[in-house]
RNA sequence: GUGGCUAUGGUGUAACGGUUAACACUGGAGCUUGUGGAGCUCUCGAUCAGGGUUCGAUUCCCUGUAGCCACC
């Protein structure tokens, strides 16, 4: 028996919006789904009970994060990621393979002009230099066996492969867990975008096999294989079949991608996939982005965003964004969104206003419950939608009024 | 009361007598997509008042006003 099953309850044609059930040993989700992002064990200022309140059903946390601290193994002895941050529900690693890319990787500049530097050091592959690579502001380097990288906390240096961040991701224990990736530059050059996609197809085969060598570990956890290729339809549609091909969980589709390229990568990416299971669009998060996603059979997604703009005073309504930094707030005793009567929606948009600028810790925990609040209930209605078969209207008209804000 | 010192955006500081008075914070706005409680990009805003010297004064001189310090 998988630990993850995925049933379908609507849409099974591929390429066209669905919408169904994933259940893990934690519980189960309803599709399609947002992730809320709590990298380091944690979603910046709220509690889990109130995450259960505006109705989450899913977490994401970084491995990457984690394992600088405070260490997988400090994880693992708490009885594992749930445990250790009091939340009972499903939840998700990150591999590790995006921080890579943002951290600014150092193949942009050229892999070839870091020389060595820690002769001696078999740990370390020659071609990585900290100091150029610092003088560049960046902090890591891919070769063909993993990544190098310095700590952004103290300049550590370490290494990841995808060997070691399946073995982190174990001890983690969360429900679903990803293969080590490469994420490339939507700016390195199509002869790059397929070398880096062949290396997470590499990569991919050696997470599944670290993860079928533990019986314990893949009786418990499911892992979701990854597809890259920049925003090259052909380079994406062959890495998708690759990784297609072998026995994951479920996938996820990556990359950097401009607003453009969106629809045509997930295309090319989507068609070879299997249908029953489930695919999570990694780091997509914007309304209009979730449509997109939706619409051609995305199941899951995951952003930092909801949290990372309400911390900036920035919140999410049905008629755009709006910043409540500005001076018209400052008065503005309207109440936030009031849809189903949670705690934190009886404040006024001038009292947050307010908290922002003394820059109050509430501020932020309001402002991310507001916004998670928002998401999670617009990922309830495209849900809805869907059953009901009237995605493409709803879609239509929700976008009509987000959009007409114009801030 | 006497002497000395100082007066530049809201705040704190720059500017040999010589372009459009600079910088930081604040104020006004924008950016943020597998996290960044951060950062970045724009932007409003000032020479205490009045005389004088000079081709030209934030700068030098005088008076007033205000503040700080010291002394009866």
């Amino acid at each position: 028996m998988r630990p993850l099953q995925f049933k379908l309850e609507s849409g099974e044609r591929s390429g066209a919006p669905r919408a169904g059930l994933v259940e893990t040993p934690h519980g189960s989700f309803n599709t399609p789904a947002l992730a809320v992002v709590g990298t380091k064990a944690t979603v910046k200022g709220v509690l889990p009970k109130e995450l259960k309140a505006i109705g989450a059903e899913i977490l994401l946390a970084n491995t990457y994060h984690l394992f600088l601290q405070p260490g997988e193994a400090v994880v693992k002895d708490a009885g594992g990621l749930h445990a250790f941050m009091g939340w009972n529900g499903p939840l998700i690693t990150d591999s590790g393979g995006f921080q890579v890319f943002s951290l600014g990787a150092g193949f942009e500049k050229g892999v070839s002009k870091f020389v060595g530097v820690k002769e001696g050091d078999a740990s370390v592959p020659s071609v990585y230099d900290p100091d150029t690579a610092t003088e560049h502001g960046k902090l890591a380097i891919v070769d063909d066996e993993g990544v190098s990288f310095t700590s952004h906390l103290d300049g550590t240096l370490y290494r990841f492969t995808p060997e070691r961040s399946v073995e982190i991701q174990h001890d983690l224990g969360a429900d679903i867990f990803f293969a080590f990736d490469e994420c490339t530059s939507p700016h390195a050059p199509r002869e790059y975008q397929k070398e880096a996609a062949l290396r997470t197809e590499r990569w991919a085969k050696r997470s599944l096999s670290a993860h079928r060598a533990n019986i314990r570990a893949q009786s418990k956890q499911a892992l979701f294989g990854i597809v890259q290729g920049g925003r090259y339809p052909d380079i994406r549609a062959e890495n998708a079949r690759a990784i297609a091909e072998m026995d994951f969980d479920g996938f996820g589709i990556g990359g950097s991608f401009s607003k453009e390229d969106l629809g045509i990568a997930l295309e090319a990416a989507i068609e070879p996939l299997p249908d029953n299971k489930p695919r999570h669009l990694l780091g997509i998060g914007e309304p209009e982005d979730i449509f997109e996603g939706v619409s051609r059979g995305i199941d899951m997604f995951d952003c930092v965003q909801p949290t990372r703009l309400a911390r900036t005073g920035v919140l999410y309504t049905r008629q755009g964004k709006i910043n409540l930094l500005n001076e018209k707030y400052i008065r503005d005793y309207s109440p936030l969104d009031t849809e189903d009567g949670q705690d934190y929606e009886k404040f006024s948009k001038a009292y947050l206003a307010h908290l922002f600028r003394a820059r109050e810790m509430l501020a932020g925990s309001i402002a991310s419950l507001h916004n998670l609040h928002f998401i999670v209930s617009l990922m309830k209605d495209i849900r809805i939608s869907i059953l009901e078969g009237r995605f493409e209207e709803f879609r239509t008209s929700f976008l009509a009024t987000y959009r007409s804000a114009g801030t």
